[in-house]
DNA sequence: CTGAAAGCGCTAACAA
DNA sequence: TTGTTAGCGCTTTCAG
């Protein structure tokens, strides 16, 4: 009726319940034919052990740490705000949340960060990762301290975190084509790249996503003009409204980099019936003022809330031991019009 | 450091442990005076009850009961999938979850069933309500003898239900009309309708919202023939193709009701060309083949498991006599597309 | 009205 | 190699 506890398994197996424990947390010291009798006990018993009472025991702690960049990116400042909610809270889940800001695109400052963390202070990291060697190198360190490592956001691929929490970026630009697509279909004419950096990893892929399938389903549409807009709302603009202004065939606009203001204001001094589709990244204060007003027609958007909690209890997972359940924790590649936002 | 107890409240308010136990679960036979003290230490302190040891105290244990309907619509039955995936694995956070399937549409058996429930056997229930006074009553009653009630995907307005966890039907008929809208926008002409049944609330809704968008939005899309599928395959493929070959200017179908494997054959008989576009309810192992073939143009969602997560949570903080987090447990409208598919 | 003491399921010294 | 014992923070008898 009730679960069965350590006690029904020492009973059942005929030993004491230090022992029982003992090869339940893998401790060394007992003899073979012993634990093979506890394990034996625990199998016909179906004994699963009762995560709160160790913790309680223990008085155990997750330590974990968040290393997010700097910086006015509203994406990353909204991403800073969720993790604080979750801090204030975290107590209640025997886990303590740190935040450590650092400088944008700066790998060494990452890495110096990174290095400075002591084994027995932190149980686990979640790092927005830039995409650097001396980043994978940290990496590698903190696991051989022993540290349990997740990236956020954007991945570090081929190095030796444990698990990445955010979305595929492939996917998500294919999805923008195929919104655009869709809604210019009937009006054949270019669509305008607005890029952040080319040299983000996320942003190249994006773009592979969104060219892969303009190219193969949405042959009226080409890919016309692509600016960089180093993810600064100023620049965005005045390339934006250059483009515009030269090429009325502009039926779209992707924009997969930051600087959706630019994006807003370039659009918005085109007249109703000449403006095109606009299909942007990340619903933030301004991205959604701009669905709002019409200005924007879709939003490709990563939930920024989940993707905290995902991270926390990943790292929570990590730090026992257990493997996290990939399937359940997926982020999935959102879209928002006006009529959707949450 | 460490988070305060009931041991420190204890000391500072000069009073047992007992003592403070009863004034921090409110149980009677307190003085005031010492009330008083009790709760101005714990207020000092910032003491924070330990759910998990207080748990482990008292063996407590929730019993939640589902109740969803039978029959051979997809969605529900992805829903009880979710609801038995959960089963599995809830005797780790001290709940046992049951399911009882009761006929679709039929409030008498399901207020029967709802009033067979016996306090001591259950601390809450979800139920996928039908819109009708006895659902009304039963649930009433169930509130009477203690307990919780959230109505799960299909809301039961002015009862005393304590939660809904689905979706915003207008919104997502909003929604779908934003994207029909856009699809078919440089290309004026009629969308057809198909609903399951126009007595379920669901469905007025969802065409609530939908006419309010396309009206406001799309003037150039006027709404054609309204079909009554009856949530039937066969019933749908049928009166859409008459539909369909009696007017060549249908640009698009917004179906939201079940059904979507009619809708999908109905359309799939179209030469390419002159299909419409195509938004349909719910991402089923149907509408998901439908929408890779490209016979679907979008489809609109709520997220089952999700759903199912945040009942039981909600459940298990009202049992307790929380009040949920409503904000954060939304059940958000998704859009999903070929390409952004999980 | 208040307090002392036993115990929830598990862990961690410390003995044996 | 194994067992005994005293807690973790809280609830719950049962006395006082």
């Amino acid at each position: 009726m009730s679960r069965p506890t350590i006690h029904d398994v020492a009973r059942v197996a005929g030993v004491s319940l230090s022992t029982v424990d003992r090869v339940l947390n893998g401790r060394v010291g007992v003899r073979e034919g012993t634990q093979l009798r506890v394990a034996e006990a625990m199998r016909t018993l179906g004994y699963e052990r009762n995560v709160a009472a160790a913790n309680l025991s223990r008085r155990r702690q997750y330590r974990l740490r968040f290393f997010l960049p700097s910086g006015s990116n509203s994406f990353m400042r909204g991403l800073e705000d969720r993790v604080r909610e979750r801090m204030a809270v975290a107590g209640r889940d025997s886990t303590v949340i740190e935040v450590t800001t650092v400088p944008p695109f700066d790998a060494p400052a990452l890495a110096a960060e990174l290095r400075g963390l002591c084994a027995d202070a932190v149980d686990g990291v979640a790092i927005v990762a830039t995409d650097a060697t001396a980043i994978r190198v940290a990496v590698q360190d903190l696991r051989a301290r022993g540290i349990a490592v997740v990236t956020l956001v954007s991945d570090l691929p081929s190095s030796e975190r444990q698990h990445f929490v955010g979305i595929d970026n492939v996917q998500a630009g294919r999805t923008a084509a195929s919104l655009l697509g869709r809604f210019c279909r009937w009006r054949p004419g270019r669509i305008a790249l607005v890029a952040g950096s080319m040299l983000v990893r996320d942003h190249v892929e994006r773009r592979l996503g969104f060219e892969q399938v303009l190219r193969a389903e949405f042959p009226d549409q080409a890919i016309g003009a692509t600016i960089e807009g180093l993810d600064d709302q100023d620049i965005v603009e005045e390339r934006l409204r250059t483009i515009l202004a030269e090429d009325p065939g502009i039926t779209g606009i992707y924009s997969f980099g930051a600087g959706n203001r630019g994006v807003a204001r370039a659009v918005s001094g085109l007249s109703p019936d000449r403006r095109p589709a606009v299909v942007v990244h990340e619903l933030t204060h301004y991205s959604r003022d701009a669905l709002l007003d019409g200005v924007f027609d879709a939003v490709i958007h990563q939930d920024d809330a989940r993707e905290v909690d995902v991270a926390i209890r990943t790292l929570r997972a990590l730090a026992d031991g257990e493997s996290p359940d990939g399937a359940a924790e997926r982020i999935g590649v959102e879209v928002f019009l006006r009529d959707n936002l949450p």
